[in-house]
DNA sequence: AGGGTCAG
DNA sequence: CTGACCCT
């Protein structure tokens, strides 16, 4: 090393690395399938770049996109370059962020390569008398060595010095150029001398000293290798010159101006989450507050574990003092079932502090199991603490919890806050919001999974079967993690916009409403509906038997594979569409077609239809009845969407059928207890609505302000006719256009859905736009702001994260534009519906609990079931307050129906 | 545009 | 896991 007072200035070629570590290092991806290895690979460069040389400023270099002078000299200067594969493309972004966010200064010079900017920094600093390290992995930069530049690879950890550049080139530093220029180089499409490889070029330099005093005896080289060197004389000059790194390009400002930031840890930690680096998440999580000055890298880390197994009362009363005592713990319980209807308490975790969590065992069954406290007394010990508000916790899907202690008559309340919310408001799409995904992504920490102590398949066991001591380790560790996560997420969900009110305001209110209707259950006829599936059952026989006559063999109806052979190969039909894999499709839209002509997609489509509704529907439902409340229970999902929607499952209550006859028979199912009624009430045309608040349109917004039938005035405008003159055709078409609008449509979509050709489909767009200019502004804003700042907000400021919006594939770049307009329409439905539940769950508590209570939400409508004396009050006070549930430039219009069932209901 | 479920 | 089909 050399010795000298000042530590060296370090140059580094991003560029050089970028290459080099995408194509060296494995091809890792973030668990959403981000590629990162190029991003890991130069940051950890990096690092090691700050550790090896303490005190030195390190400046990091990057080309900048375009042209360079090179390119006016020779216009087929890197014209042999393969353009940058889409997977590194898209980590660059990401590198500059990090190194920005480590605080090194980041430079990239338009017009001017990263090689000159390093050439010209380094001259500068070598004649101020400090001495320059560059760090790359471009042997070119061997040029700029002298007595005070060193070239250094950190991906191979080689140092290369004056000697160095002798020993491994067999010539000086100064000759480098020359030596480049007689070589050449394919890659950037630099003429050389033919056959002149690195051999020749040297023997030549060493023999007549640089490249001006070989042309001149250029006569003298004997042999074919003489006449490729004559022929090459011509262009050599300009070889040079393109090989040259220059040293003397106007920057603007100097070495000194150039100076490094403090690092913004909490931005590379989100960095590091962002991109699931695991080691660098753990040493920059800790409790988010450590100095700067981590002079202990040990203090930011994971935090000791202790974890305590509760069996006696001593033990338990001193936990219950602490908790009593917490502003806010963290809490857990474990169960038998993952549904929540059937579902017992097989014991509870807790952690006040990180790291310091317990469990407490209550129902574990095995042979040989530890004594443990009695369930139902130590449950009626805890209830005071769990039913008080007061008392705060934090839990990771605590309606989870809250349902299932309310089958033990414990109603959770304080729920304070909730980690698998606090991420889904944060980020929708970028992890799943299970727990042991979260402690990757924002602790950095693997925890132990359920199938780690109950093992999988058949043989798994139920949580009252576990070994206790295993148990007690997962079930506190889930506790202990479930704080620290809280303790990560809430300070970023403070720092991002407004997710903190969308977060405190709209989804965690929700939790105990979600989890009151998901326990009261919806009433079914379950006898109805298995009726039902008898009649279905004998049609699809009918139509099975015509089918196989019609295709003169015996099939499986269900097997697409079997449809294919019939229909392509046996019958020869024509292909009209294909799936992703090539096969040949039996989709619905091409059997419609092909049944003009043909009997058996006729039968195929009706059977499909109705073996659907069979297998979905009426041989499903009655069986998901609860034994002990005569009701079927779905869940409802509040962290899977990506625009903020709920989703139900198990059963799906939100893809009841509505279309068909045959269909609505299985609304009809959904009944009303004696002595109430179904109300059904849903907002009209909700998403056009907020578009026209959003956009500001004038005649959409005055088409709604007067009430006016929103497709038939769209169908005016369009096709240029009075309101009174709207064909029902052109109605149907507008009101295609609407929907279309709000997905983000394109006219080959629109082309489709009416069949009618493309260009008619955008006749249709530009009348559209050119009668709502409004619209087009507001889309063209949106998609600009989208592609700026890589995400999109509902009303309410919730967050939608569009990574692939700036994406180098067309097609994915595509569908991020239609999601970034179609977003904030969809999402600001679904906060405004979700205020409306929190408000007239809140108003039927206090006034009306024996009246009338909220059963069911799909999307834009809630279900109530209502006391038949109550139906007027009801019916007002719900269209009020689900109309008032947001300010708009419009009305809010709500229809509510009423009947015996759902379908009679609408 | 966003979901869930079923059969193969 | 895919294709098909149910919903807003």
């Amino acid at each position: 090393m050399s010795q000298t007072k000042t530590p060296p200035v370090v140059l580094v070629d991003g560029s050089s690395y970028l290459f080099r570590a995408f194509h060296a290092l494995p091809p890792l991806t973030t668990s959403k399938g981000h590629p990162t290895g190029a991003i890991k690979g130069v940051i950890s460069m990096l690092r090691r770049l700050e550790q090896d040389f303490p005190g030195s400023k390190v400046v990091v270099v990057f080309d900048a996109k375009g042209k360079t002078f090179r390119h006016d000299l020779y216009e087929d200067y890197k014209a042999n370059r393969p353009p940058m594969p889409e997977d590194l493309a898209i980590q660059i972004r990401p590198i500059h962020e990090i190194v920005e966010a480590m605080g090194l200064p980041l430079l990239i010079i338009p017009d001017v390569e990263a090689d000159d900017v390093i050439g010209t920094l380094a001259t500068e600093a070598t004649a101020k008398g400090v001495d320059v390290v560059i760090s790359t992995g471009d042997k070119d930069m061997a040029q700029l060595v002298s007595d005070h530049v060193t070239l250094i690879n950190t991906m191979t950890e080689t140092r290369m010095d004056r000697d160095g550049v002798v020993e491994k080139f067999g010539i000086a530093p100064e000759q480098i150029v020359d030596y480049l220029a007689l070589v050449g180089d394919t890659v950037d499409n630099i003429p050389g001398v033919t056959k002149c490889g690195p051999k020749t070029a040297v023997k030549w330099l060493q023999q007549y000293g640089d490249l001006d005093n070989l042309m001149t005896h250029a006569d003298e080289v004997k042999g074919k290798i003489g006449d490729n060197l004559r022929d090459a004389i011509e262009h050599l000059p300009l070889s040079r010159e393109l090989a040259t790194i220059r040293t003397d390009v106007d920057l603007h400002f100097g070495i000194e101006e150039v100076s490094p930031e403090p690092e913004h840890r909490e931005q590379l930690l989100k960095l590091f989450q962002e991109y699931e680096f695991k080691a660098w998440i753990a040493e920059y999580s800790g409790d988010g507050e450590a100095p700067d000055s981590a002079d202990d890298t040990q203090s930011a880390t994971t935090p000791e574990r202790e974890y305590e197994t509760i069996l006696t009362d001593e033990q338990l009363d001193a936990w219950l003092e602490q908790l009593g005592k917490a502003e806010l713990f963290a809490f857990d319980t474990e169960t038998t079932s993952l549904r929540y209807s059937e579902a017992e308490v097989v014991g509870v975790s807790f952690a006040i502090e990180p790291g310091k969590a317990a469990y407490l065992p209550l129902a574990h069954d095995y042979m040989g199991a530890p004594d443990q406290l009695d369930r139902d007394t130590t449950l009626a010990k805890l209830k005071p603490l769990l039913e008080d508000p007061k008392h705060k916790k934090v839990g990771q899907n605590l309606k989870y919890d809250k349902n299932v202690l309310a089958n033990h008559g414990i109603s959770l309340e304080g729920i304070a806050e909730d980690t698998m919310l606090e991420s889904y408001v944060l980020n929708s799409t970028a992890t799943r919001h299970d727990m042991n995904s979260l402690a990757l992504k924002y602790l950095g920490e693997k925890t132990i999974s359920f199938e780690d102590i109950a093992g999988k398949g058949a043989k798994q066991l139920t949580f009252n079967q576990v070994d206790l001591e295993k148990a007690a380790e997962y079930a506190a560790e889930d506790a202990d993690i479930t704080l620290r996560l809280h303790q990560v997420l809430r300070p970023q969900l403070r720092d991002t916009g407004r997710l903190d009110a969308v977060y405190r305001d709209i989804d965690l209110p929700l939790v105990p409403v979600l989890s009151r209707m998901e326990q009261r259950g919806a009433l079914i006829d379950a006898s109805t509906l298995r009726q039902h599936s008898q009649e279905l059952a004998e049609r699809m026989a009918e139509l099975e038997q015509e089918a196989h006559e019609e295709a003169g063999e015996s099939f499986n109806l269900g097997s697409t594979k079997q449809l294919q052979a019939i229909f392509y190969d046996k019958m020869g039909l024509p292909v009209i569409k294909k799936t992703p894999k090539g096969a040949p499709s039996t989709a619905e839209p091409v059997l419609q077609e092909l049944a003009h002509e043909h009997r058996l997609p006729r039968l195929i489509l009706e059977h499909r239809s109705l073996s659907k509704l069979k297998s979905t529907y009426t041989d499903t439902l009655p069986e998901l009845v609860s034994p002990r409340t005569g009701r079927i229970h779905t869940s409802y999902h509040q962290a899977v969407t990506a625009t903020g929607r709920l989703s139900s499952s198990e059963p799906n209550l939100q893809n009841i059928p509505v279309r068909t006859e045959q269909g609505r028979r299985i609304r009809q199912a959904f009944v009303a207890p004696e002595g109430h009624k179904l109300v059904a009430a849903d907002y009209s045309q909700i998403e056009l609505r907020i578009m026209a608040h959003l956009s500001g349109d004038k005649g959409l917004l005055g088409a709604f302000e007067r009430g006016e039938d929103i497709h038939r005035a769209t169908a005016a405008e369009v096709f240029g006719v009075t309101v009174d003159d709207v064909s029902s055709d052109q109605r149907r078409s507008a009101k295609a256009i609407n929907f279309g609008l709000i997905y983000g449509m394109s006219a080959f979509g629109l082309s489709r859905q009416l069949e009618v050709d493309r260009k008619t489909a955008q006749d249709y767009i530009d009348r559209y736009f050119h009668r709502y200019p409004g619209v087009l502004e507001y889309m063209d804003r949106i998609r600009k702001q989208a592609h700026d700042d890589g995400f999109v907000e509902t009303l309410a400021g919730r967050r939608l994260y569009l990574p692939e919006i700036n994406a180098r594939n067309k097609q994915m770049q595509q569908a991020a534009e239609r999601t970034a307009i179609n977003a904030p329409m969809q999402g600001t439905a679904a906060d405004i519906i979700k205020r409306a539940m929190v408000t007239v769950e809140d108003w039927l508590l206090a006034e009306h609990a024996d009246d009338a209570r909220m059963v069911m939400q799909v999307h834009d409508e809630l279900i109530l079931e209502v006391r038949e004396s109550a139906l007027e009050v009801i019916c007002r006070g719900l269209e009020e307050r689900m109309s008032g549930a947001a300010d708009l430039k419009v009305p809010l219009l709500v229809e509510a129906g009423v009947g015996d069932n759902w379908d009679e209901a609408h």
